[in-house]
DNA sequence: TCGGTTCTCTACCAACCGGTAGACAACAAG
DNA sequence: CTTGTTGTCTACCGGTTGGTAGAGAACCGA
């Protein structure tokens, strides 16, 4: 009833579309919850993404647009290798404080096998290939540990990842404390892990 | 009709449960397939768990006594701490090993919540607290980085969990490869970024 | 042989799912 | 003021889901 308008309804179902997805997983989450959250009719829904797939296609989309945007810019300006690779971290876990469901979304989008993963990580594919060879370019140099640079991205990743999304796990590690600064500690901890895994056998 | 019998029953259903929901999700698995691939009639796995969510119980149970045994007789005889943490890695990876919907069927209990994570976790409590003592006593010694042990013995724990279940994070970055060697792979890479990540900052 | 327990089945059901059909209101252009 | 497009709605559908009711076969102890 209240008219909208096109191309803001879209943004504001994709959002809160990840939100669900994240939540309750593609399975659990429902076309008629995420419209009544949106404060809309499940048909309305229907009429911008045509089938569910759709939507969830349209998701993997932003979330990888939004993430390549968040990295990027995160890496612009001069920084040593070390910082980059803190930067990138810091810029991630920015982006998981202020919509703490997108890292389960994310999680989510691997789970579903790896054409919808492609579809979220193809924005990142220039960034991975450049990390890439950002680490081989610090092997041969001595900077970093050697060893299958694709593999130690992939293992990096799966720790940043895990770290964002495993919150369950945490609360019952350590115990359920303040969100906020909870997060804050991962990264922090996060951070030395990287940093360590990167550090040349003998220092 | 076969009338297998009762324990028996019990545990294949269970067993083929947790490949189910680990493959497809809690909401994504339906009692009927499960019941299908065990070779019997929905209600007969009614008959043994009167809802899905008693079901998922026992296989929460079942899955957290599993591994607690597996990671308990990797420690058992004499090692050096450095040894004690690849043991218990490569225990755990045997299991995936053997039993590839394993390490998602704990990914997906911690998505459930922390009281759906408890389920399955307690069975590891003690585990969880030598492990925190262990690294506690190391970091005393000067021979582990020191930091809060159970924020550490937290991001390890996803680290490994993450680099067992992103498959198609994996298959994007480097590629599909066969599953076995890149598990293979996976795995000493993992021992040597806890490696790392142990190692006190200047060695 | 008989009575009770254990196990598996057929037959349903209400609720919810993703999706279709189509009426109708708001708006822009002529 | 009309006409076509865009957006939102009501009404409905077939399929699937978790779950119930209850019949009946197999087995066991007395």
């Amino acid at each position: 009833m209240p008219r909208t308008g096109g191309e803001r309804r879209r943004t504001t179902i994709v959002e809160e579309s990840i939100r669900q997805f994240g939540r309750d997983g593609y399975n659990g989450a429902s076309l008629e919850r995420i419209a009544q959250a949106v404060g809309v009719r499940k048909q309305t829904l229907l009429y911008y993404f045509p089938t569910k797939d759709d939507l969830l296609e349209a998701c993997l989309a932003a979330a990888g647009q939004r993430v390549a945007e968040e990295i990027a810019s995160a890496l612009k300006g001069p920084a040593t290798p070390g910082e980059r690779a803190e930067h990138v971290i810091h810029a991630v876990y920015s982006l998981a404080e202020e919509w703490p469901e997108f890292p389960m979304f994310i999680r989510e989008a691997g789970r579903l096998g790896p054409t919808a993963f492609e579809r979220f990580g193809g924005f990142l594919e220039p960034l991975r290939v450049s990390a890439t060879e950002f680490l081989q370019a610090g092997m041969d140099a001595g900077v970093i540990r050697k060893q299958d640079p694709a593999l130690l991205l992939f293992t990096l990743y799966t720790a940043v990842i895990g770290s964002l999304t495993e919150a369950s796990v945490l609360s019952s590690f350590v115990g359920a404390d303040d969100a906020r600064s909870s997060l804050k500690r991962r990264e922090t901890e996060v951070v030395e892990l990287v940093r360590a895994a990167l550090r040349p056998p003998e220092a």
